[in-house]
DNA sequence: CCTTGAGTTGAACCTCGCTTTAACTTGCAG
DNA sequence: CTGCAAGTTAAAGCGAGGTTCAACTCAAGG
């Protein structure tokens, strides 16, 4: 079992191009020690920030806010036990938002089938930003940006 | 209660700049009338396309598919049950899949806390991509992309 | 009328997250 | 050694999702 991953293995064994793995290390995703010519060699450990950076990215996270997340763990060295609990703890906080929000979207949804109510109707995710008509200003609709 | 929205107080309600709620009828997302001296009404049905519109984006839908998803909707005649059941399966199926995603990544992540594992140590959400290490080419992470 | 604020357009520009290209260099097998 | 795949860089390009700008027009009050 040899240490050291070319790019060209780590492309293959995350299934991300290698561009992108440049592009994340310029970045600051990732990291990787050179050959006396100048390769990469990434440590196996990277496989598993990759496919971390790759997860949280379809949840529709930003690489700049995966990389702060990733910039307070262990860089190799201990990795304190309230470093860690910290970070989990601000992520799960984000998930609980979006599974929160998908949940709605999707109940939503749901009890939308056959009624019309997308068009033009009454229904629970429209009302919110509506039914506050009137004339005043307020009434704006707060996503969480 | 007046029947038609400017653009400013359709942004204003909706919390959406006005280029961007031109850029969404350029898309073909929303629809405006015209006055005679070419300015955009909105009908107030508008304002809840618009919050179901930010609603599909926060969760990593893109407008191309959401107009894929409002042009399917009545399109201001009889909204076909069908028609509905079908809308709301296809993205029933896609919400799922996102939510699961995203539990999944909570629950790691708690599993996680102060384990160290994200570093370097066994952990579920890492290890089907390395557990696969050896030699031979295949272990490739498929992630739904 | 005149002014002022709100609206109009097209075109240019911006950020993100990459990919592509050009012009080389390395590593390794034969 | 030669040859060739795999690696290197900087810079340019791309698609999505907008924003900004310049140069106007419209609507409403005084």
């Amino acid at each position: 079992m040899q240490e050291a991953l070319t790019i060209g293995q780590l492309a293959a064994r995350s299934g991300v191009a290698q561009s992108a793995l440049r592009y994340y290390e310029r970045l600051g995703l990732i990291r990787a020690d050179r050959t006396g010519g100048n390769q990469r060699r990434y440590h196996r450990g990277e496989l598993r920030r990759v496919a971390f950076i790759r997860i949280a990215q379809q949840v529709g996270i930003s690489l700049d806010e995966i990389r702060a997340a990733l910039d307070s763990l262990p860089a190799s060295r201990t990795p304190t036990a309230e470093d860690w609990a910290r970070l989990s703890t601000a992520w799960r906080e984000r998930l609980e938002e979006k599974i929160s929000l998908l949940v709605r979207l999707r109940d939503d949804l749901d009890g939308c089938i056959g009624c019309g109510c997308l068009s033009l109707r009454r229904c629970a995710l429209y009302n919110p930003a509506d039914e506050l008509a009137g004339e005043g200003p307020g009434a704006r609709l707060t996503l969480p940006r």
